[in-house]
DNA sequence: AACTATTTTTAGACCTATCTAAATTATTTA
DNA sequence: TAAATAATTTAGATAGGTCTAAAAATAGTT
């Protein structure tokens, strides 16, 4: 079993490789995880003998298959966990994360599976980012805003940018949720603003500005 | 922040301490904890700097009211977690308890009021143990199994002793189920045998072997 | 009361994770 | 390319939690 600190290495060293997919320097997981360069060769140390991550002294890491697995399974476990606290418990937004961070550590395949099934097995966390199955599996399609698409393009509503309660008060009003089907009517040349139907049903007209702040892919 | 393992020496001691109500004894702790009686000691220490225990070299310990607090919310969660693992995620009862331990630890005061309210604020686990409340208050009554009660008492169903699926599913048949009110009717002098009414409305004949199986408090 | 057995505590080690300060290697830049 | 700067690693400490073996205190028994 891995500590509650190894598991976040893995998930931080993840997340830097991800972007750049260069390997990793040990001062960006520093200063990822908050704490100093020395520890961090410590830790990446004992990675290495457990074989899950290549490292070379001076040379950066990155993670092996069996790190990455590791990695992909906290990071779906954090990303059910925020989708269960905002939609089954009434979180906010901004509460979501922190208590998040702890539920990632729970080991229980079973409680997790469960999890995944109360919530209807979604694809997305609620910051539009995919969650990864129980193989480690991820969506490859990126949520891109919905300012982004064009006329007759038919979305998955995946997650929002503003997470204000404003806006999200807005949403909640016009019908728009996470999973929600957007079809694309009509661009407005002028301001960019949209017209768009909501699962099939209801039209509605949004400005540019919301289509900015409302993740989507495509279905 | 208390660690997860002074979580668990208060939570242990709170167990030792509510039947005996003497001091607990360093080894009854290593017993109940799984470890060896020095490592108990070094706790203690620990613990009583924290002023959570009070504590004499050799005279044994008890939880000052600080500690009793923290024992009572890792309780307090344990049971609720307990509780949701068996009514929202269809775990079995023997799959409750390792899991409830992990995610007895997790701090987060919104996360419990949640969940509670989630299960309508149950005021005993699946066990018939009382669940405390946010402010570590407990039902005082204790449940008793339904054979110790008499002739037209009304009672609460708050758990059960046998947790084997033959039981359970024979329960779930006979519409009986934690939270039920039952009323007895009669009571067979011959074998010991019931006549029970469920929520007022349907009338059940339970053995005495059910009915010690069985545990309640009166309403 | 004195001796024995049991319980509890101390001493000394180890492991994980962290840190500061110093040493080493890599990278820039003049 | 040699000197200066930045990044990384090592060395040595500290803190939490655990252990074994030995010492000290308590409880039991004759």
């Amino acid at each position: 079993m891995n500590s509650f600190t190894a598991e976040n290495y893995l998930k931080a060293i993840y997340k830097l490789v991800e972007h750049s997919s260069n390997p990793v320097s040990t001062n960006s997981i520093a200063e990822k995880m908050n704490t100093k360069a020395a520890s961090v060769t410590d830790m990446l140390k004992k990675l290495a003998n457990k074989k899950l991550i290549n490292y070379q002294k001076y040379q950066g890491v990155y993670l092996t298959t069996k790190g990455e697995k590791v990695a992909l399974s906290v990071i779906r476990k954090h990303r059910l966990w925020e989708m269960f606290l905002l939609e089954k418990l009434d979180f906010k937004w901004d509460e979501v994360h922190d208590v998040a961070e702890q539920l990632e550590h729970i080991n229980s395949e079973k409680l997790i599976s469960q999890i995944d099934k109360f919530l209807n097995y979604p694809k997305f966390d609620p910051h539009g980012d995919p969650i990864p199955d129980a193989n480690g599996k991820i969506q490859q399609q990126k949520s891109n805003s919905v300012s982004h698409y064009k006329k007759n393009d038919a979305l998955i509503m995946t997650g929002v940018v503003d997470h204000s309660a404003v806006f999200l008060q807005y949403l909640d009003k016009s019908g728009l949720a996470l999973g929600n089907e957007i079809r694309i009517k009509e661009v407005i040349e002028f301001d960019k603003s949209l017209k768009i139907t909501i699962n099939k049903k209801n039209t509605l007209f949004i400005s540019n500005e919301v289509a900015k702040n409302i993740l989507a892919i495509t279905r």
